[in-house]
RNA sequence: GUGCCUGUAGCUCAACGGCAGAGCGCUACACUGUGGCUGUAGAUGUUGAGGGUUCGAAACCCUUCAGGCACCCCA
């Protein structure tokens, strides 16, 4: 029902089931990042409106960004992307770091756009760049760490791709089709519609932007040709190294990969579930140099990629890849028989979690078939009961909701038949 | 920022301009010391919000908010 004071449009509500997929994504992608040896880091939420019109998209700052005066009159920004902070932070510090920097990170971003399916205002993003080295081989490793995250969730090769192409040779490629350097940004764009358009309308498009009948026949052809990477020895090396770290199932090259042409210099790559129910890339990224031109830095070149967790989540979802929700990390109700066994109740829980079981207690002494309830809707493995017979024996009734058996041991004994319980 | 579609019970959805309903869930009881399964009974509501047309509006019109699809963009 519509409450009186709404959510701000776009933005999440993460109840605990929408946690409980946000932080399964958070742990892959941790993993995933670790298991290449990357440092966490993190930048602030808020940044001057300066950071970003240096070298963001004029689209991104000027029309997609959340960004007002603060009560001294200074503009500032919820961050839109991460890449300026880095590229501060690392400039900062670029004497005493010890190079090649591999970080990753993954928090809240805020974009002002149309929210549809899978994009939202607020969202949470995975970063992770290698800085201070310029090789193919440097490239292949951050495709793997793509393609181990991939693989840790469930998304083989036959449900995921990671698309790879290069910035230099589609530039050698234009120029060979004499399409002039002012020319690039309309031909990326153009390059970037054309699996969205009829390839008739995609053809007038193109004449519209000036190219000539016989460029535009050449482009289809590069745009065609899928062993163009041959040409180029970044991509050679890129697939031999992509070979040996062993995730060459996941790629595939594909010329029609552009991406904006904000940052990338050389390799860029995008990652798609391949049954395209959506059509939105999981993540993308790339190598970019200068870096640290805007921010007072030496020059500097990486490669590293972003994903939003908007997608990936949704994509999750739909292959039935998120393990079943866990309401609670305990595994043990302990219930309150009557408002004299409510201290008896206290104190059985208080040892179970000195003994490290995760407990709950009812929080009053309602009917013992309400509270059975309670903690069979709450996934609880053990219900302990203390009644007025159990207490005049010393004993405590332990019932198993999984097998629906009940035993009644000795209040000494309760801690280990609960774990033997819980290990069968 | 643009175009199109949608908004009804907690959820998924019905209802020709004429009494607002079903399934699931919920509550109670069968079962006053025990969940799931079953049976019986019960309650669902500002039809997103505001205004208008009409004897009469969930339905038609306008405004607005939210969601979806596409454009734009994807840093």
């Amino acid at each position: 029902m519509a409450s009186k004071i709404q959510s701000v449009k776009g933005t999440r509500e993460f109840y605990p089931e929408q946690m409980f997929l946000r932080n399964f994504i958070y742990e892959k992608v941790r993993a995933a990042s670790q298991a290449f040896g990357y440092q966490e880091w993190d930048a602030p939420f808020i940044e001057t409106i300066d950071l970003y019109a240096a070298k963001s998209g004029e689209e991104l700052v000027k029309k997609q960004s959340f960004t007002f005066q603060d009560r001294g009159g200074d503009f500032v920004t919820l961050r839109p992307e991460l890449t300026p902070s880095l590229a501060r932070m690392i400039a900062a510090k670029q004497g005493e770091l010890n190079f090649p920097v591999r970080w990753w990170s993954f928090g809240p971003f805020w974009r002002y756009e149309q929210p549809q399916k899978g994009r939202s205002r607020e969202f949470f993003q995975w970063n992770i760049d290698m800085l201070g080295v310029n090789s193919p081989e440097a490239d292949a490793e951050l495709i793997a760490v793509a393609a181990t995250f991939l693989r840790s969730v469930g998304l083989n090769p036959e449900r995921a791709a990671i698309y790879v192409n290069n910035r230099r040779l589609m530039d050698s490629e234009f120029d060979a089709l004499g399409i002039v350097p002012e020319k690039r940004l309309d031909v990326s764009n153009l390059v970037d519609r054309r699996s969205k358009m009829e390839p008739s309308k995609w053809e007038s498009y193109a004449l519209e932007l000036g190219l000539t009948q016989v460029q535009v026949d050449g482009l289809k052809e590069v745009l065609g040709n899928f062993n163009l990477w041959k040409k180029s020895d970044e991509l050679t090396r890129l697939f031999a190294a992509l070979e040996a770290l062993g995730v060459k199932d996941y790629v595939k090259f594909d010329p029609n990969i552009m991406r904006g042409l904000l940052y990338y210099t050389g390799t860029v790559f995008e990652a798609f579930e391949t049954s395209g129910s959506l059509k939105r890339a999981i993540l993308g990224g790339g190598r970019y140099d200068n870096l640290l031109s805007d921010v007072g830095g030496q020059p500097l070149s990486g490669v590293g990629f972003a994903m939003g967790d908007v997608v990936a989540g949704i994509i999750l979802q739909e292959n039935g890849l998120v393990p079943e929700f866990v309401p609670t990390s305990a595994s043990v109700l302990v219930t309150v028989f009557d408002e004299s066994m409510w201290l008896k109740s206290f104190e059985m829980a208080a040892q179970l979690r000195r003994e490290g079981l995760d407990a709950m207690v009812f929080p009053e002494p309602a009917k013992l078939q309400k509270q059975f309830k309670f903690a069979d809707k709450m996934k609880l493995k053990i219900v302990l009961t203390i009644g007025p017979d159990e207490v005049a024996n010393d004993q405590v009734a332990i019932k198993n909701l999984v097998s629906g058996q009940q035993v009644v041991v000795e209040r000494g004994a309760v801690v280990n038949t609960i774990k033997e319980m819980l290990n069968a």
